[in-house]
Formats: structure tokens, C-alpha cells, sequence
DNA sequence: CTTGACCTTACCATCATGGGAAGGACTATG
DNA sequence: CATAGTCCTTCCCATGATGGTAAGGTCAAG
């Protein structure tokens, strides 16, 4: 099997795997006397394992360490879970901040006419500031920079 | 205000403050006589937006188009609450794949026992491809590269 | 032998951010 | 004035995982 195929029977791309080879997280690929990599199935194996991992969103650095448990017969699965719960607590921190960022949004976007009138509560918590979501009569005042900045340079 | 008054009081590294006035962010500040960037209330105040908006997750690019309106006295509230929902799409989307991540995750995690075995539903999945949480059954057959792959490597 | 699909390496770009070096500027203290 | 320390300047490099492209070699089919 030479890259391309390996590639499409790993769904991991041929670009991916020589990165993957060249950073050592896979061992260096053999080669036909023409310089062409060959791939066995265990080979492809292992690149499953590496783009189902990548599909869990882990990071290569984390998926070094989930092959060399792979690999260990005597590993311990607690090891394993271990890995999978610093990688779960990983995704719930980002998730609740996106949640957050989304939600923050979503309040603003909510206090939005969204017509063809200049007032924008959005515009106007991005102003001020964290923390004036209760504050939309305030929509109005505090929009906009006021000026044009006109670039007084305090030279010296 | 120099540029680390200027950072300290808008929250933007001064690091960042040069990388946005390189990258037409924002206008190049002004400077003294000696060269040192100067800035006022106005520019702090852009900063402030910039970082709120990134907090919120907004690319440089969107903010930029933010920034547009935010200076644009004739906006229409709708195209900023165009932009603030496709942000919202934008994380939602995101947040729903991690969240698919998390709940593979969690379910490999619970079939899991975590002990000083080396069975483990998890390596077992990463190992067998999408779709065998049912089987966890399987776990300590399919787990494993059965072999160190006898890496013969054609002496490239 | 030519054509086309594939392989090889090597370099560049992303996106936002930080680190560091080399050198100049300012401030406070002797 | 000298010196130390902190800040500023620019320039280059690194991140993480991925894609793109270019220049050149290889292989299979016609």
C-alpha cells in the first residue's frame, strides 16, 4: 500500500501522515527502492486509531500517549481513563466559555430591533464594556466613538 | 498614554495592540518625537471594543467589520445583529461537535472500568473505528496492534 | 515514448498570541 | 554626569494541525 492508499483506507490525509511520521507520532514508514512509503495494515490500523482520536479532539501530543497505551499489553486502563477524562474536562471548560460567549450574544442580539435604525444595543455593550446587559435604555449614549479620534499626538 | 498604559487600560497586550495597527486593525497610533506610540481615550476605547469582541469569540475579520459600524453614525442595527448571529451560528456549531465529542467520550469513559487491567472499551473503539459502543463485549480482542508491526523499514 | 496520476521534498500560509534579542529612551538615584 | 532599571522600538521565531503549491522523480497504461 503506498500513501495515497493508506491515506483513503485511514481517512487520515497523505499530507497528515508524513507530518504525522516527520514529528514522530508514527514510526518511519518503510520504503520501495524508489523512495515510495509503504504501509501494511497495521500500519493503517494505526492511523485509524490516530484520526478517530483527532475526531475526539485530541491533541497529537495526548494521542502519543494514547498509542504507547495502545500498544503496552500491560497497560493499565485506568491510565486510558484517565487521559479520557482530562480530554472530557477539556471540551466541558470550552464548551461552557462558548456557551457563555453564545449566550452573551444571544441576549444582545435579542435586545436588537435589527432594522434600518442606527441604535445597537450590541454595538453599545461592545463599548462599554462587560456587564451592561441591563442596561439598553442606555442604547444611544454610549455607541460609537464620538469622534472621529482626530489623532492628537502628544509629541513628546 | 504610552502603549503599556495604553494596554494595562484597555486589556490588550501591547503585544497585540502592534500586531492590530500592523495588520490595519486599527490606525497606526500617533507618536513622540522619540517614537514611541501615544494614545487617548478614543483609541483605548477601540482597544476595549476589540478585546470585548474577542472575548465574545469574534475573528479579527468580523471585528473589523464591527469596528466599521461601531464608527458608522448611518448603520443599520440589522447588519450588526447580521453579524452577531452568525457568531452565534458559528459557536453553536462548534459547541454541538464538542459536545458530540464529550458524550462519545463520556460513554467510552463509563464502559471503562479504570483499574490496573489492561481491558479498555476506549482503546477498543479507537482502535475498531466509529460505531462499536454497543460492543463492548469486544473489548480485549480488537484492542491492541496484536504486533510491535515489525517495523522493517527498507533501509531508505 | 508519452501522458497522466501519483509520489518525493521543501517552503509558505493560516490565526492570534507569546517569547526573545538587540538596541534606544526615559526615570530615579547616586 | 553616570548608572541601573524599566519601558519602548523593530525583527524574527514558535505555536497546532492542516492545506496549498512548486519542482522534480516514478509508475502504469496506451
Amino acid at each position: 500500500m503506498n500513501i495515497g492508499e493508506a491515506a483513503k483506507a485511514s481517512g487520515v490525509s497523505a499530507k497528515m501522515i508524513r507530518y504525522y511520521e516527520a514529528t514522530g507520532l508514527i514510526p518511519a514508514a518503510g520504503r520501495t527502492a524508489s523512495g515510495y512509503r509503504v504501509y501494511a495494515d497495521t500500519e493503517v490500523q494505526m492511523l485509524r486509531f490516530i484520526r478517530r482520536s483527532r475526531d475526539l479532539g485530541f491533541p497529537v501530543e495526548k494521542i502519543k500517549e494514547l498509542l504507547a497505551l495502545w500498544r503496552d499489553r500491560a497497560r493499565h486502563s485506568a491510565d486510558v481513563k484517565h487521559l479520557a477524562q482530562e480530554q472530557i474536562d477539556g471540551l466541558e471548560k470550552k464548551i461552557s466559555a462558548m456557551q457563555a460567549m453564545k449566550e452573551t450574544l444571544q441576549h444582545l442580539a435579542d435586545a436588537c430591533c435589527g432594522d434600518n435604525r442606527p441604535e445597537c444595543p450590541i454595538l453599545a455593550d461592545l463599548g462599554n464594556g462587560p456587564g451592561h446587559l441591563h442596561r439598553q435604555d442606555d442604547a444611544g449614549s454610549g455607541q460609537g466613538p464620538l469622534a472621529q479620534s482626530g489623532r492628537r499626538r502628544a509629541a513628546g
